[in-house]
DNA sequence: AAATCCGACAACCGCATCGGA
DNA sequence: TTCCGATGCGGTTGTCGGATT
């Protein structure tokens, strides 16, 4: 890189030679990279003084031999005291999924709905991150095709981390609030590793855009290992009781338990009314190899206002007659009820 | 153990916008 | 209305530390 000596290729034409030889002192003695702990305090023992703003008179008066913008950036970077630090939860990574896919590279606006987060850390975290599996996915990150692959195969993982980490934590499960902006979670802390990010899409997808959705050969470009699906941690050991008969009309099966469910969810109390009028017909294995997520589908058809995408798995577990996944059929249900009743703004 | 690679993030830069004189 | 300094925003790069060879 070229980067230009600081200041001092800022004094363009105009200047006389003693405004010359006065700018070149300055920017000589302007310090540039890293700030150092005593930088750091007499900035913000400048601020608790005299409050933010005014970064150029705050250079010049602080003692730091810095610029206004670098003291700027600094303290809303760094040093203000709401930052929040450490590895972003799976729901702040899902909210920038969905807010990105809003409004693309506005990562000022973005860190406005994740309090604590700056700008910077967004556009970090996009570029090292998220970027990087549109690499692998050999697509442009801001093409139709990474966004169905982020809200199809991403944000539901991310939902299940957030639904493993409520089990394992025992707190109450996400619950999707309204906003005026779309997404939407909860407050729990599901911090999780930046090498945990788990978007792989199952056999099949391929995101080059003329292709169907056989064929894969994108799916082992993307290379987190598989975080345990929802559905893959025993849901009818949670959610089901025995019964009977199966889901399918058999002997001996499960039965789901809507309630628990439900209260899983964080809806309880919800009527979905009788669950024959939504549940399909289906083994429950194949209800086992059927790897759709519980919570995911309930989160993204909040997402989507009720539209749950059948290229996902809800339309699917509604109506196809060799993939059922109850759980999801009931989240599904659920979900739609709930966009119902919200007067389908959601 | 040393060299190299790579990811994460802090920091800088140029440009756009805003607001006051 | 115009000018100009201050501020904000987004793109890009430098640096550091851990992982890998």
């Amino acid at each position: 890189m070229s980067r230009r000596k600081g200041a001092a290729a800022a004094g363009g034409g105009g200047a006389g030679p003693m405004e010359m030889a006065a700018m070149e002192e300055e920017a000589a003695e302007l310090r540039r990279g890293p700030w150092t702990l005593e930088e750091d305090n007499l900035l913000m023992s400048y601020i608790a003084c005299h409050g933010e703003g005014r970064w150029n008179l705050l250079a010049r008066c602080s003692g730091l031999k810095r610029t206004g913008k670098s003291c700027r950036l600094r303290w809303l970077n760094y040093l203000k005291p709401d930052i929040k630090r450490g590895n972003l939860t799976a729901e702040e990574q899902l909210v920038i999924l969905e807010l990105h896919a809003k409004w693309g590279n506005r990562w000022s606006r973005i860190a406005q709905h994740l309090p604590g987060r700056t700008d910077n850390e967004i556009k970090n975290y996009w570029r090292t991150r998220v970027q990087k599996q549109a690499r692998q996915l050999k697509v442009d990150a801001n093409s139709a095709v990474f966004r169905d692959a982020v809200r199809c195969y991403w944000m539901p993982r991310l939902l299940d981390k957030m639904s493993m980490a409520a089990a394992s934590t025992a707190a109450p499960p996400p619950l999707m609030e309204q906003h005026g902006h779309g997404v939407v979670t909860s407050s729990q802390s599901a911090a999780i590793g930046s090498d945990q990010l788990c978007c792989y899409p199952p056999a099949g997808f391929d995101p080059s855009p003329s292709a169907s959705t056989s064929g894969s050969t994108a799916a082992a470009a993307l290379q987190p290992a598989p975080v345990p699906c929802f559905s893959e941690l025993n849901w009818e050991d949670q959610y089901c009781y025995p019964s009977g008969g199966d889901l399918d009309g058999g002997a001996g099966g499960m039965e789901l338990d809507s309630a628990a469910l439900l209260g899983s969810l964080g809806l309880d109390g919800l009527d979905l009314g009788p669950a024959e009028s939504y549940l399909p017909d289906a083994t429950l294995l194949d209800y086992l190899n059927y790897s759709s997520c519980t919570a995911n589908a309930m989160n993204m058809m909040v997402m989507n206002g009720g539209n749950y995408n059948n290229s996902y798995c809800g339309g699917d577990a509604m109506v196809d007659g060799d993939h059922h996944d109850p759980t999801t059929a009931t989240t599904c249900h659920a979900a739609r009820k709930l966009a119902g009743e919200w007067g389908g703004g959601i």
